[in-house]
Parts: structure tokens; C-alpha cells; sequence
DNA sequence: GCAAAAGTGTTATCCCTACACCCATGA
DNA sequence: TCATGGGTGTAGGGATAACACTTTTGC
């Protein structure tokens, strides 16, 4: 079966950069391509739209098939559309990030993609097609973001301390932050609310803990 | 002649929402349809992404051809693609938004789109397609824009007052400026420059002229 | 008691905002 | 001389930035 039209069309693809928060460094979702073209390098998930599909929805479901990453926070970045970029055809490639916290991952169930691992952004192998141009577009959209939404949270496990977050933010910004100011202005934003527990996390006193007012939420700031 | 594939491709198109500024209003740049679906309705300069071609490039030849502007400010905006926006066949859209001056425009040289017209935003004919929705959003980004760029320099003309800017800013962003704050704050950008001349304007006092020192540049602030 | 991270306030600085009058021109 | 928009400075307030010591725990 073959399906025609009377002027050439090229494909559509979704591509993700999916970043999470492991061994205190912000890390990238990559999978290994099984076929050519760029068999064996690490590229984003991703992969062709069904001609009935929502371009969210494809994001979500090639996220979904080949890393079973689930739920997570998504969100359009650009699209990319250079006529050489895939060697095979005419590709475009709207892209996507999107933000999962670590504790949600669970890589290994329902992944149909010969390999998924995670990357740290300062580690990443030889990436296909333009893959390496997306993820630093992203990259940089993340660290903007930082400054004027809450979208760093949706790196944050359910509950978390100050401190915490706090390294998230650094990590992000890649920049120290004053632990006093930080606080202040977190706390500020009334998103917060500490469950009342308390962390002990080595031979010195333990952190409140706290948890997001409205965790599915990204609040526009400022 | 017919093009074959063995799965089934969506068409790629992209739109342009074009502003101007226009007897004291933003207005925005519409073709009329000559052809079905939505014959007579208003819509987007745009069309179909040729093979060969970049999506920047697809979105400036449309626009030279349909309504032959040319040399303006242009930037992806984002990619829609519900299945249903268009009856024909699933047509994902990639869009832009551009700016240009109203002294660089020339309507009518070169269009071979039936109609092409500028509509103050306050006044804009039904739609096709998704359109609307379009430019709500690319009226969003560029008012958020005037927030962190000198993206509304794009606006105008190669020479102009102060007062001038201050309008374009007020209407962009929908509120009134401080005329002594405006001031300070604009000239303490370091991009405008003094041509020299004044614009004897009316009964009054005539204004200072000044140009951009580096016009093509949109530049991030703050 | 010592090491290590948690937790906590005050002060100085900078930027943004508010605000009113004189100037140059054409009629 | 009058009407019209052009042009100018200062003071107050709010937000941001800088900065150091005490607390609690495990060993």
C-alpha cells in the first residue's frame, strides 16, 4: 500500500529532549538508533507523525514507546526543517522539551528503542542528525525559563528541601545562588508548604521538607 | 505526475503574521482567498513548503509573492498542526511572525494573491482556518517581547522622534508611558543616535530626529 | 567536641516610578 | 499671545544584593 499526492510532501517528525535531575546533574534522554541512517549514535527520542495525530500527542506516545517516560511536563520548543537534514527524505521536525523529575523515570518498562539512557548535558555522545543544535536550543529556553516561571518545580520530586531546589537552580542557571536570598524569594511566591517531615541526610542537622502548593501548574512569575 | 511514499505524509505550510504600523495602529497584513475551502475569507499570507526549500526561505518567498513585502523582521512563532484545521488534507502549519516598517512597504508590486490588505487588529474580517488563533498568539509574543528586546525598533521608520517610539511602544503594549521615564530609559539603551535634523510637525516645537545605530539588530535587554 | 549542612535578618544599593514646568514653533 | 507637543530633573519606595553567625545532628 502505497499513498500518493500530486506534489511532493515532505515527513513530520517529533523530536524530545527530555531532561531530568540525577547524581545532582542535569542529564538528557537519548536513545540508540538501530538503522541507518546514524546507526548506532544516540539521537532524541522521537519519530515519524501519524497523519491523525495531534503533534503533542505524537511527542507524548514516541516518548511513550520508547522510553516508557510518561508524564511529564511538555512543551513546544521550535521547529526545524534545514532539506538536508535526514539524509533519507525531506524531514521536519517539530520539537519539543520536556522536564520529568527523577523519581518518576522508570527507563526500563515498555521501551521498544534498542537502548534509552540518560546523559549528563557535559557527557553527551556523537548525536544524529542535528540533534546536537536542538538540545542547546533547549538548553538555553530552560535556563531562561528559570527566570521568569516556575519551571524549574517540575524537576523537584514530590517532596524536597530548600536546599534542594536550590542546587537545581544553580544547576540550571550555572551560577551559585545566595542561600538566604534564594529562600526568601522562593518562599515569597507562596507555592511552597512544608509537609512538616524533616530530612536527615548525613551528620548535621536535618531540612524541612516541602512540597509544591500545586504541583501540575507552571506559574508565569514576575 | 505523482509523488508516492508508503506511509501516509501531511502537507507542511507556513503562515506569516505580518505587522505594520499604520495610522497610529498596529495592523496586521491579510490575502483574501480566492480558492476553497474558506473562499472569500481573510487569512494568513502563506502556502506550501517546497521540497527543496527552508522554512525561513518558504516564508519570505509566500510573502514576496502574495503581497510582494520584502526585507522585513521575521521569526518562527510556532508550529500548529490539529488534524482537523484544514478540510482538504492534514496540513501541519509552521508559523512566523514579521515586522516591517510602513515605509518599507509596497503593497502592490508583485502580488499575485487576489487581494492583500492591512486590518487594524480591532477590526479584523472572519478568518480561515485556525487563523485567528494565530495571531492572538503572535500578538502575545510580541508583547511580551517589548518586555526584554528591542524588538519594536523593527517598527520603524529609518528615521523618527522619540515621541514616535514612545507611541509604538504604547501601542504594542497596550498602556500609557511615562514621556520623561520612556526617555531616560530608551536613550540609556546606547542604540539610537542623533541624525541632526528635526521634524517640524504642527504648531509646536519641533522634535529631535533620531536613527538606530545598528537597525537590523533586535537586540535582548535587561 | 567537631564537622557539616540547615536555618535565619539587616543594611546598602540600585532601579523604577511618580510627578510639573519651561521651550520652540505656527497660526 | 495662544495653543500644541517637545523637552527636561529629582526625590521616594520597593526590590534586589551583599553579607556571617547560630542550630542541629551524627560520629
Amino acid at each position: 500500500m502505497t499513498f500518493e499526492y500530486q506534489y511532493p510532501h515532505p515527513a513530520v517528525t517529533t523530536d524530545v529532549a527530555v531532561f531530568t535531575l540525577l547524581d545532582q546533574q542535569l542529564q538528557l534522554l537519548l536513545i540508540r538508533r538501530g538503522e541507518e541512517p546514524y546507526k548506532g549514535h544516540w539521537a532524541l527520542p522521537g519519530g515519524f507523525l501519524e497523519i491523525d495525530e495531534d503533534l503533542d500527542s505524537c511527542a507524548k506516545r514516541e516518548l511513550k514507546e520508547e522510553t516508557g517516560v510518561d508524564d511529564l511536563y511538555l512543551e513546544q520548543l521550535y521547529t526545524f526543517g534545514r532539506p538536508d537534514r535526514d539524509p533519507r527524505e525531506r524531514v521536519i521536525s517539530v520539537t519539543y522539551y520536556a522536564l520529568v523529575p527523577a523519581d518518576k523515570l522508570n527507563l526500563s518498562a515498555g521501551s521498544d528503542a534498542a537502548e534509552a539512557s540518560w546523559f549528563p548535558l557535559q557527557a553527551l555522545p556523537d548525536l544524529a542528525f542535528d540533534h546536537a543544535e536542538i538540545i542547546l536550543l533547549a538548553r538555553e529556553r530552560l535556563a531562561a525559563k528559570t527566570h521568569y516561571s516556575t519551571i524549574a518545580f517540575q524537576l523537584m520530586p514530590e517532596t524536597f528541601t530548600l536546599s534542594e531546589l536550590q542546587t537545581v537552580y544553580e544547576i540550571l542557571r550555572n551560577e551559585k545562588l545566595d542561600k538566604r536570598n534564594f529562600r526568601k524569594w522562593v518562599l515569597s511566591l507562596q507555592l511552597l508548604e512544608e509537609t512538616g517531615g524533616k530530612r536527615r541526610n548525613g551528620n548535621h542537622r536535618p531540612a524541612k521538607i516541602y512540597r509544591l502548593t500545586d504541583p501540575d501548574r507552571v506559574h508565569i512569575i514576575r
